[in-house]
DNA sequence: GACCGCCAAACAATCGTTTGGTAGACCCTC
DNA sequence: GAGGGTCTACCAAACGATTGTTTGGCGGTC
């Protein structure tokens, strides 16, 4: 599992004078609809999640996709682009799935806080839509796109912060360093969590909530 | 200081076939010392603080030395191992201030929680050492680097934990999880927190080591 | 015939790395 | 103290591969 067979195959065929690219598939040519352009989506945010904006190029994206390096652009005017499409996808599919478990959630403020993290960190971890989170540790200068992804998550980290405030924390603590350490312990999940691991996600959420609500010290 | 006067200098001199390359400074060649090993390791480490692995070239951290990129594998065999290195230091430089933080707190468990959290803070953001924290967030398909620098935490996290269970946590919160939270919402510190900011380095701490301690809710 | 969606091929730039050479500091010998 | 030799630390220049992107054309559907 440690290999990547891929670099064997890299190396093995390109003998003419530069990419000979070929995609995986020949997809048997679609009829008349848009359905290429989601999944150009679909593996740009596979390899994304997986490698990070640098460790995946163009032609890789295309490869998946079934097609090649500047058909992309076609679609999408730059990898920029690109990327911030499948930030923004992740965003409102995280988005979705919080607001469906706040439905579902009982009127007990920090219950509904602890539904809230489970399905951030399910639409976090359940698939592979780190791209959300993965995107803040860009390079710190990479402002142009950097912001744009910010402004992306902003929605979405205000709803957390009103959920924290209904949960209403003692007022000598600021809210807004309690929010970005919530938001810290949460997204820095993925460096760690790993499916079938020792916690499951349900637990990591019911073990943050009750964290953040009693602290660690013994009562 | 925010504008960067390299990229002037960069695209306006380059007419010829390949890089021409040209360090800032023909830094009056040096005697006989190997001070200069050590210039390329500071000029990598802000670089790589800043910009991330992918986002330096190899060419970058020679200009930055005051050489060319050839000279570079004098000293280091090939950018992993140099940022492998940089990561190196910047980890013993944290754990030196650990060390100094816990040698000057007092005895309760908290307090000296409280301070080895300042002194990760201060480590982590006074500088540019946020490679030790950057790097985590490496491609996870990059096994080998990724690996590399995971083992040189180890230690470190390490201490972290020891000091959590010296604080005798309630016994119902898994040690594990916690001591994952706490380095979560620790490491994404560098993601939001920017100097002269609402809050100081020491109200950080001192906010997270509360919130750890008895929790958000009030009493 | 028009337009959509893609291929094929190239472009210029940049990347990590290698190779061969060389100026100067050092050491040894005469 | 002059001369030779060696080693250190670097320069200069390239190599091959890969990068994001552009351009022109073409088969198929309408």
């Amino acid at each position: 599992m440690d290999q990547t067979p891929d670099d064997a195959a890299k190396t093995a065929q390109g003998s003419d004078t530069e990419g000979a690219e070929t995609p995986t598939e020949p997809p048997a040519r679609a009829p008349r609809q848009d359905s290429r352009r989601e999944a150009v989506l679909d593996a740009a945010s596979e390899l994304f999640a997986v490698k990070g904006f640098d460790g995946v190029s163009m032609r890789d994206i295309a490869r998946r996709a079934g097609m090649l390096s500047g058909s992309l652009y076609y679609h999408f005017p730059s990898k920029d682009d690109l990327f911030a499409e499948v930030h923004l996808a992740a965003v409102a599919r995280v988005t979705a799935r919080l607001d469906a478990a706040l439905a579902a959630a009982p009127e007990e403020p920090w219950a509904r806080l602890e539904a809230a993290l489970l399905a951030h960190l399910d639409g976090l971890l359940d698939r592979a839509d780190a791209v959300a989170v993965l995107s803040p540790h860009f390079p710190t200068e990479r402002d142009d796109l950097a912001r744009r992804l910010a402004a992306q998550r902003d929605a979405y980290e205000e709803r957390i912060r009103a959920l924290l405030a209904d949960c209403g924390p003692r007022p000598d603590l600021d809210p807004g360093l309690l929010r970005l350490f919530l938001l810290g312990a949460l997204n820095w999940t993925p460096v760690w969590w790993r499916p079938g691991g020792a916690a499951d996600l349900a637990e990591v959420a019911r073990a943050l909530t009750d964290l953040m609500r009693r602290g660690a010290a013994p009562v």
